[in-house]
RNA sequence: GGAGAGGUCGCAUAGUGGCCGAGUGCCCCGUCUUGGAAAGGCGGUAUACCGCAAGGUAUCGAGGGUUCGAAUCCCUCCCUCUCCGCCA
C-alpha cells in the first residue's frame, strides 16, 4: 500500500508508477473518493462531537425534564448522522478497495519495460562448460539414475508434478544445510513456517490484487485458506501489527517451505520435467529493516545469492527486471539466471526484493527510531537462496558426466558422503 | 468432531450501561538523591485520522446490532486455553 498523503501529493508520479508496471488503476477516481471521504469524514466526526457533548450533558443534567429533552433531540439527530454514516461508509469501501490496487512504485533507477524481455543483464558470472561429448538434459539422466520420477507424478497427481527420489532427496537436504550454514552466521533466523495463510495475508502481501496473481493461487474456500507460493507470503506476515526497537532491526530469517503455484498462465511452457511445477520446495530469506538501509540489504540479499552459487560453481548471469517484469509489491528487483546446458540459455534460478514499506503498511509493521521516538514503517526485503528444484536440473545438467553419471558439487558432498552419482 | 472457559493500554490485572481512552502493579523513559549504582521520591509513558491551530474523532480480538449513551447487553466471525474423541 502507498502512503494515500503521497499519492495525493504526487499523482502524476503515481500514475506514470503504475503504467510503468503495467497496472491499470484510476488514480483520479482514487483522489476523487479521498476527498469526499475527507469531507463526509469532518461531517460525521461533528456529528460525534454532537452526540458525544449530549451524553455528558444528559448525566450531568439534574432535571428529569431537561434529560428528555436532550434525548429527543439526539433521536433525531441520530437519523441524519446515520445517513451520513451509510454514505461514508460505502464511500471508505471503494476507497479501500481502489487503494489495494495501487501497485508499489518501481524506483527510478527500474529499466521500463513490458516483459522479462525487456530485463537489463547485468554481469555474466562463471565458465560455461564445454563438454568434450554429447551433453543431454536433467531429466535424460535424471530419469537414468532414478532421481525424477514424472510418469508416477502423473499417474498420482497430474501433470506439473514430480517425484524427487535417491540422491535428488540427498541433494535436496545437503542444499538445505548448506544454506543454512552459510547464512546463520549472517544473523538469519531459521524458520519452517506454515504454508496455508488465510486471504487478508495474502491480500496484505500484494500477492491477489491482479486477476493473474490470484489465478496463480491455490485457494480452499471453505477454510478461507490460500497455499503459499513462496514462504515470503508467510514470513512477512509473521510480525503483522508488531513494534521493533530500532536495535532489533535488521531482523532477518531464512525459511524452508514447500511453495504452490497454479500455472495457470503458463499452458504449453516447461511442461517436461520439473522446471515448472505445482509444488516445490524453496529456501527463502526475508529482512526487516530500517528505510535508510533497504537499497544496502537488498544488494546484500543479491551478494549473498551469488555467494551461494558461486560456491556451487555453477555459471549464472544477474538481471536488473524491468519495471513490467516486477511483482505487485516491489519496487526493486534483481534475478538471477543460471546456465542450462541442454537449452543453451539462463533460466531463473533466484528472485530478490525491495518491498520498501508496501508491505509493512498494509500489515502496520513499524519500529520506534531510537532518536526520535518516532514510529516508522519498515521496508521488507526477500530474496531466494535456492529453489530447489531448478537447483537440482541446473546441478544435474552442469555436473554431467560422459558416462551417464553426475558429480556432486564439491560443498555439498560432506552432507551426502560421496562425490557422484551413478 | 463433542463439552466448557476466555480474549482490556509492552506484560500482569481492575473494570457488568454514563464518574472509562480506561485504574493499579511491573517494565520503560526523564529527574532528584549517589563517587557510581541499587533502593527510594517525583514526573512521564498508546496509536491513527481530520485540522494552520485550538481542538475534534476513532480504537478494550474483528464485524454488525440494541441504546440518547457500550470495554460492559445481543448476534456473527476469528483466535487462545481446558477436558473428551481422533491422529503424525
Amino acid at each position: 500500500m502507498l502512503d494515500i498523503k503521497f499519492i495525493r501529493n504526487n499523482p502524476e508520479k503515481v500514475k506514470q508508477g503504475c503504467a510503468k508496471k503495467q497496472v491499470k488503476v484510476d488514480i483520479d477516481l482514487l483522489l476523487e473518493l479521498d476527498k469526499q471521504r475527507r469531507e463526509i469524514m469532518i461531517i460525521l466526526d461533528e456529528f460525534r462531537a454532537k452526540k458525544n457533548k449530549a451524553s455528558k450533558d444528559i448525566v450531568a443534567a439534574k432535571d428529569k425534564k431537561d434529560k428528555k429533552k436532550i434525548i429527543s433531540e439526539m433521536r433525531k439527530i441520530d437519523k441524519q448522522s446515520d445517513k451520513t454514516k451509510k454514505q461514508f461508509q460505502k464511500i471508505e469501501k471503494e476507497y479501500k478497495k481502489l487503494m489495494l490496487l495501487v501497485p508499489n512504485l518501481p524506483f527510478d533507477d527500474v529499466p521500463v519495460g513490458k516483459s522479462d524481455a525487456d530485463n537489463k543483464v547485468l554481469q555474466e558470472v562463471g565458465e560455461k562448460i564445454k563438454f568434450d561429448f554429447k551433453n543431454k538434459d536433467y531429466l535424460e539422466i535424471a530419469e537414468n539414475l532414478d532421481l525424477i520420477d514424472i510418469k508416477r507424478a502423473a499417474k498420482v497427481s497430474g501433470s506439473r508434478f514430480g517425484y524427487l527420489k535417491n540422491e535428488a532427496v540427498l541433494l535436496e537436504f545437503a542444499l538445505v544445510n548448506f544454506v543454512f550454514n552459510t547464512v546463520l552466521k549472517k544473523g538469519f533466523a531459521p524458520v519452517a513456517p506454515p504454508v496455508m495463510i488465510k486471504s487478508e495475508i495474502m491480500e496484505a502481501m500484494g500477492y491477489i490484487a491482479t486477476k493473474e496473481d490470484l489465478a496463480e493461487r491455490y485457494f480452499f474456500e471453505k477454510d478461507n485458506l490460500f497455499l503459499v507460493g513462496t514462504a515470503e507470503q508467510s514470513i512477512g506476515p509473521m510480525h503483522k501489527d508488531e513494534i521493533f526497537a530500532q536495535k532489533e532491526l535488521p531482523k532477518r530469517y531464512v525459511a524452508f517451505s514447500t511453495c504452490f503455484r497454479e500455472e495457470a498462465g503458463s499452458y504449453g511452457k516447461d511442461t517436461r520435467g520439473i522446471l515448472r511445477v505445482h509444488q516445490f520446495d524453496k529456501i527463502e530469506m526475508f529482512s526487516f529493516c530500517e528505510p535508510e538501509k533497504s537499497k544496502e540489504e537488498h544488494e546484500f540479499f543479491l551478494n549473498l545469492e551469488e555467494k551461494l552459487m558461486k560456491e556451487l560453481n555453477l555459471p549464472y548471469q544477474v538481471v536488473k527486471n524491468c519495471s513490467g517484469d516486477m511483482a505487485f509489491p516491489t519496487a526493486s528487483q534483481y534475478d538471477i539466471e543460471t546456465w542450462i546446458p541442454s537449452e543453451n540459455k539462463y533460466r531463473e534460478t533466484h528472485s530478490t526484493s525491495n518491498c520498501t514499506d508496501f508491505q509493512a503498511r498494509r500489515l502496520n509493521i513499524r519500529y520506534k527510531d531510537s532518536k526520535t521516538q518516532k514510529l516508522e514503517f519498515v521496508h521488507t526485503v526477500n530474496g531466494t537462496a535456492f529453489a530447489i528444484g531448478r537447483t537440482l536440473i541446473a546441478i544435474i545438467e552442469n555436473y554431467q558426466q560422459k558416462d551417464g553419471s553426475v558429480l556432486i558439487p564439491k560443498v555439498l558432498q560432506k552432507y551426502i558422503g560421496k562425490n557422484k552419482i551413478g
